[in-house]
DNA sequence: CTTACATGTTGACGCTGTACACATCTTTCT
DNA sequence: AGAAAGATGTGTACAGCGTCAACATGTAAG
């Protein structure tokens, strides 16, 4: 009576609000030291649980570990939004701001979060898989956030379709360019930042960074926007 | 007697070749189940020796991961340079396909070995690390295959400056954008392989996959080979 | 009030990485 | 040659991890 059972208080024994806790423990692990560091007794101990308690919430280590990636990629689409909010214009000026600026949001969130982003683009071999029988067992964490498996078509992928819309909108895509467009700006946004955190560029200095950053946005760019005119072309 | 302590042959008690060994059985750990199954005693079972005989060439089970990750590396460059002879001309057209070939390669090798090209961009905690004394250690891996930490300009690195220059040389790049081009050819390449392994494009068929990755490297290639006429250009 | 269920606890198992002490093979010095 | 020195592999041991089975304790339904 203290508490209801969906409040977060705690009432001694039951939590009320383990599942959600735990995953907020382990994204912790997660944003110093990566996704190697998301243990699953480590989150309990920091709940102040018992580690067993965990796998009333979760199917096991490796499902947590997909709770803090889903974790991780909204935050990352967080800040994705925020920075496109600054240039919310139709224009072609405006669309074109606001894609650099998303895209430099995602690179940014890559340097400054890179235990968080290193999870939210982490694999996991499937846990618990082969079962051909029962299923009435804990949710799985996936079937949490995206109705159909293995597409997160979330947040930024669709903050990404939504500004080609408007590039396509406001003349600056050609129409036969515009499917697959997301593709291209986001592989050249998501490499940079890959290389930039483990990659060749590991060791450049946050001016050499920059510069990086700003060349591979400005190439693919280029490369999306300029108009059909027929030329370097192969196969 | 019987064979050369050097030769990798075995004489009952000394391996001879253990280290080699070790990094073969971890890197074919790798090969299925990525840097999370590259696992020190499973190693040395494998390669029927005792756990801590690694401790003798490896420092840790970090350090085996980091030589697998070069060996990895190692394998992607070999298949790049293999995709790249096969168009050998320094003519524009030539160049270009090369380019275009070894970015296929690039995006085929991490499709066609998930575990190595996850190993060889797998991010390790520095083993052994904020220790300020006595370096008597074992050679650690690292130092073993570039003398700058952290600066691995290997063999891919190189194929790619190499194209570059070709390309200048060939008059289809600007002299001024020749800096900091292969910076923006490699985001598009590794970005494009990332998303399709791990990230929002991992459910897609073969022919998708083969769509988006002809397109990402077109458009990167059209932006980075446009010539500089002056637009598009916001700060 | 009692029964069923959800939720958390304890204990145990096998696995891992790693440190320490010891054995054995090889080389090198006298 | 023989002995000391070093390199290389073995055995044992410990803490920590993920996970399972059995049990305890709250909460809700009849």
């Amino acid at each position: 009576m203290t508490d209801r059972p969906a409040a977060p208080g705690r009432s001694g024994y039951h939590h009320g609000d383990l599942r959600n806790a735990l995953t907020r423990a382990a994204t912790a692990l997660a944003r110093e030291g990566g996704p190697q560091a998301v243990v699953l007794r480590a989150a309990a101990r920091a709940t102040g649980v018992s580690p067993t308690a965990a796998y009333r919430h979760f199917r096991g280590q490796g499902d947590l570990l997909r709770a803090v990636k889903f974790e991780a990629l909204a935050r990352l689409a967080d800040r994705m939004e925020a920075a496109g909010a600054d240039h919310p214009g139709a224009d072609g000026e405006s669309v074109v701001a606001r894609l650099r600026s998303a895209g430099r949001a995602y690179v940014r969130f890559a340097l400054d979060e890179p235990g968080l982003f290193r999870a939210a683009f982490s694999h996991h071999p499937d846990p618990t898989a082969s079962m051909g029988g029962a299923r009435s067992e804990v949710p799985s964490a996936a079937e949490e956030f995206c109705p159909e498996a293995g597409a997160w078509d979330d947040r930024a992928f669709r903050l990404l379709s939504d500004v080609m819309d408007a590039l396509l909108d406001a003349g600056l895509l050609a129409p036969e360019r515009r499917p697959g467009a997301e593709v291209s700006a986001w592989a050249a946004v998501h490499g940079v930042a890959m290389l930039l955190l483990d990659g060749p560029l590991s060791h450049l200095s946050s001016a050499q960074a920059e510069t990086a950053i700003v060349r591979t946005v400005d190439d693919m760019l280029r490369g999306i926007l300029e108009a059909p005119s027929g030329e370097t072309h192969g196969t």
